[in-house]
DNA sequence: GTCGGCAGTTTGGTCTGACCATATGGCCTG
DNA sequence: CAGGCCATATGGTCAGACCAAACTGCCGAC
């Protein structure tokens, strides 16, 4: 058989409460927005210590299913969330600073996910997205503008318009991707030789990007988004051309 | 100004850890295959106790940069390592679970992904990893294979091709993206009221799909897959309708 | 009677120290 | 020299205490 034998690996005890909490959530008896019992209660519930049983839970709070607050109230305790988004962000961000993902692969996906995201927004959003988008760009011209809120803006402008495409999860991967390499991008604007020039170049396309889409031309807008990320991860990968092969 | 106030939501203990080790990482100075030092020893270094780091260390586990072992010898202690794949399956798939997407969002995810996905792999596909998705194939024309068996077979395919397109990171999201929808397509399996014909329909689609991404034809290959993939989420939408709406 | 503050209660966060489980390394015996 | 047993290093779990945050509600001052 073509099947390779694993090792077993025995279940950790923090492993069995998380697969206890998961089977409710995928059961549907946890929704989000309710509320665990208290760690104290439900530790010698599931029979095991609270350390244990609070590492599954931190578990579920890296993951943004869970959040946890101390007090009385309403408020207080573990909830169930829907909060995927930082996770997501944390979780790319760390694996391409590992190298588990080489620059080009993380330009094609932005490329696919954002063509995805502007065509789709040229179709679905909302007047009040496009005109929060506007305001962004609006600041993004300010002379003034520093090339670290510069590239804030950039990155919000680009989930700005993710979001606006009503699409949950292309919104939040978008999201991730854009801040998994916001440090390069960063430090690309940093080293840029004409600083003014390149935020002109970006500004000029941004407006086109949203003119397009708010025409409702998907099509134009998704071929101006792919030219407008990959000549600006050009410069990228130029940039980190000192840092070589990531080991397999 | 526009910008909304932020609750300052103090730091805890294992947060700051965790920042530590990931600044660590960000600079470089840990990387795939590091061992970190012994729990007992990092605590104090770090000015927490063991429970706090340990916290920290499970958080890192779960997005899959870290590894523990127990024991002596070079393998033991814990170790940075890359395996995003599990940490983003397990977060989509309990978000999916929890609402946090809907059907539609996951079906245009997959569709922009795999259109990516085999486009590529036309391009860039060993002929080992496609004589391995063949080998998937074969299984799935076996009359005797089970719906389950079925599934997980169909699964694996569309990871492979999604590997062998050379994308670690449209691997990984694509594969996680199916993961997220797996118990879904297994019921509607389940419920298919022609079982052996709608196995076999995949199953030349299947094949149609491997014979294009092996003459090269990616566009081609991308076109079928959006129409294989829509298809068969079509009939999901079907199996779900009595979901109602997810809440906001 | 109302407002403000103070104490009580609930709940998560952290710490300490102990003990258990696992896996290697090396000694010791046959 | 081979096999087994013990020492050691390391993560995993547990128990209990105390700290910190945030709401509840009482109680006194006005």
């Amino acid at each position: 058989m073509s099947v390779e034998w694993q090792p077993v690996r025995q279940s950790r005890t923090h492993e069995l409460v998380l697969e206890s909490i998961e089977q409710r959530v995928f059961a549907g008896e946890l929704k989000a927005g309710d509320r665990l019992p208290p760690e104290r209660e439900l530790a010698p519930v599931l029979g095991v210590s609270r350390s244990a049983l609070r590492e599954a839970l931190r578990v579920l709070e890296t993951i943004g299913v869970l959040v946890a607050q101390a007090g009385r109230g309403p408020d207080a305790g573990a909830r169930i969330v829907r909060n995927p988004d930082d996770a997501l962000g944390r979780l790319l961000r760390l694996h391409f600073a590992l190298g588990s993902y080489r620059l080009e692969d993380v330009l094609e996906a932005r490329v696919v996910l954002e063509r995805s995201s502007f065509a789709a927004a040229a179709e679905h959003a909302s007047a009040e997205d496009l005109d929060e988008a506007e305001a962004l760009l609006v600041r993004m011209q300010e002379p003034s503008v520093g090339v670290a809120e510069f590239n804030d803006l950039d990155t919000r402008f680009h989930v700005q318009i993710a979001r606006s495409s009503g699409n949950q999860l292309t919104s939040t991967l978008t999201s991730a991707v854009r801040e998994s390499v916001r440090p390069l991008i960063l430090r690309a604007l940093e080293a840029a030789e004409d600083w003014p020039a390149t935020a002109d170049g970006l500004n000029v396309e941004h407006a086109e990007l949203l003119r397009l889409v708010r025409a409702g031309q998907g099509a134009e807008a998704a071929d101006l988004a792919e030219k407008h990320i990959r000549g600006f991860h050009g410069t990228l990968v130029d940039e980190k051309d000192e840092g070589g092969e990531a080991a397999g």
